[in-house]
DNA sequence: CTGTTAGCGCATTCAA
DNA sequence: TTGAATGCGCTAACAG
């Protein structure tokens, strides 16, 4: 065994007798003007050696480390970590690693991460914004720093954007409501805040679908309330004169909680109410009654997030966009036929 | 505004007409012997030139790079999920990144990876290991490379290993079955190989406790299948002449899986079959019934197996151990009373 | 208290 | 086709 010593490229230059760039040629698979024997001693002595390369110090000299940060709230959102695993399968491809970092929302942290990831010279960032760190992302602009946001819009910031196309998700739920016989509706989403585009445009086209539907837009239907007290609310609701009989909920966590509300009073799916849950859930399939969902596009929003940031890296994008991507609806059992 | 250039150290210390070496000891806060205006002058050198050290080069000279890799199956599995958690707010709170990497259980994925990962000089490795990889471990052992597995034990290899009380789990379930009244009890597992430490223990850990609970052990109601044919197997088992009242579901995919199959033969829950889960799942309280879970630790796990890796990097580790976590069940209603 | 010097491991001119 | 020299940006002795 060799001893516990770090090899360097000058300790393989020196065993197979030629000069260290002799050996970073061959590395770097420039084969070219290289006789075929001394590529034979280089790669003999590599594995005599058991050398293997320092990246740090050629992404010192080549200013490029092959790795991107990657920002997001959390990890243990599901959809967080489909559109992180299809980023990341898109990395592979190219041998790029992904750093990760959750913020918990917190825009300090945000920052933080953002700075010590820029000192580690990442060579792009996708981020989910945390809203709030404007300035933060200017910066990096004005530096031409590789950055493609996830999820929710920027609006006054040139940034490459996707996301789903959110009003068509809750158009979607509102047409099918619609389609069969349902015209008191409602919706349920956490609390608004005004950079968080997903709740903000599920919200708007659920009005306006009820609109183009022709249906009653009523305020007493439009719930958006902490996780926390929405079990509450939702009491009051069901517990008006003339309750809905479908309600949308505005994203998995919302409908866990309306689910466990339903269940603990007695409201029984579908017969008492109907329901559409946006995001994807492992048990869709097997509740009783089968959830009819409305999947976002993860795997397409990771994989475009990740080409649009590979441009940026390699120089070669186009003028910063928004693109949305089609959300799709999967039938279930969970709203009832009314055939008013 | 300053131009597109870097700045580098160097520009610092013209600008603060100093030396580099004290800008340096400046940014490592080694304030000891510095003259108070000195740091004045560097600091507001900093701040007006926009300088941001670049990590990289640091690394290169200190030979630490403040980054781990952590080598996991697939990062879409809620316990990996949650370890990964775990571990990133562990690495936080010592300004430690992680890269993390998808293996899909492909030992050649995963040896690629490590290696990049290793030229990538990462400080050390958290790893579910993939099994048939013992060579590649036993080489970083061999050059002192921090290491920690999770979840699987390499049994000849004197590595930290983090992971559940596996057999205690199905022991719980046993006897919260045998506590009911049960006891014609089955197992479903996906496939077993010989590296899949959870599936074998969990395995073994139920047959264990069936005879410590003087309860017979039938060959018949050990599944181990599949997921895409382990409907079809359940379909045989409850097609028997004396089928089993009650089931264990080794992780979350088969509790699915086999959610599925009772639903769709009409087999109800809990009067038909009584069901105990391993693994947390999201939907446990809100089914119909709720199922009784048990869930791992998962966690404490991340926790544990970032704390030995620090332990490792900083050269305080102690001697390699197995490290067991205790299971937690959550009763609810899907063991039914059988008052035999 | 601060500056000088010498690398870390590699890639890249430029000569030979 | 190969080698010598130079520097990426930073840290760490060691002087002074």
């Amino acid at each position: 065994m060799t001893t516990t010593k770090k090899i360097t490229i000058s300790d393989v230059a020196k065993h197979a007798n030629i000069s260290k760039s002799t050996v970073s040629q061959y590395l770097n698979e420039r084969y070219e003007y290289m006789g075929a024997q001394t590529k034979q001693r280089i790669h003999e002595s590599i594995i005599e050696l058991g050398y293997s390369p320092n990246y740090l110090a050629r992404s010192l000299k080549q200013k490029k480390t092959f790795t991107i940060g990657i920002i997001v709230a959390n990890i243990l959102h599901g959809f967080s970590t489909k559109v992180i695993r299809a980023i990341e399968d898109a990395c592979n491809e190219e041998n790029i690693h992904t750093i990760v970092c959750n913020t918990d929302e917190d825009p300090e942290k945000e920052q933080k991460y953002m700075e010590m990831l820029q000192a580690k010279q990442v060579d792009g960032f996708i981020v989910f914004p945390a809203g709030e760190n404007a300035k933060v992302y200017q910066r990096m602009l004005e530096q031409k720093i590789p950055l493609v946001f996830i999820d929710r819009i920027m609006p006054d910031l040139k940034i490459d954007t996707v996301l789903m196309d959110n009003e068509r998700a809750s158009e979607l739920a509102v047409e099918n409501f619609a389609k069969h016989g349902h015209e008191k509706l409602a919706i349920a989403t956490p609390e608004l805040k005004p950079y968080m585009t997903p709740r903000l445009e599920r919200l708007s086209g659920f009005k306006k679908a009820l609109q183009t539907n022709n249906l009653p837009v009523k305020e007493d239907y439009l719930i958006s309330e902490n996780l926390d007290s929405l079990q509450e609310r939702l009491q009051h609701m069901f517990a008006m004169e003339d309750p809905p009989t479908a309600i949308l909920a505005n994203n998995d966590l919302t409908l866990v909680e309306m689910l466990e509300f339903f269940k603990k009073s007695d409201i029984r799916l579908p017969d008492d109410i109907s329901i559409i849950g946006i995001d994807d859930v492992p048990f869709a399939n097997v509740y009783h009654p089968g959830i009819t969902t409305i999947e976002q596009p993860a795997f397409k929003i990771g994989k475009k997030a990740a080409e649009l940031l590979f441009d940026q890296i390699n120089d070669t994008a186009s003028e910063p966009e928004v693109y949305r991507f089609a959300p799709k609806l999967f039938e279930r059992e969970s709203v009832k036929t009314l055939y008013e």
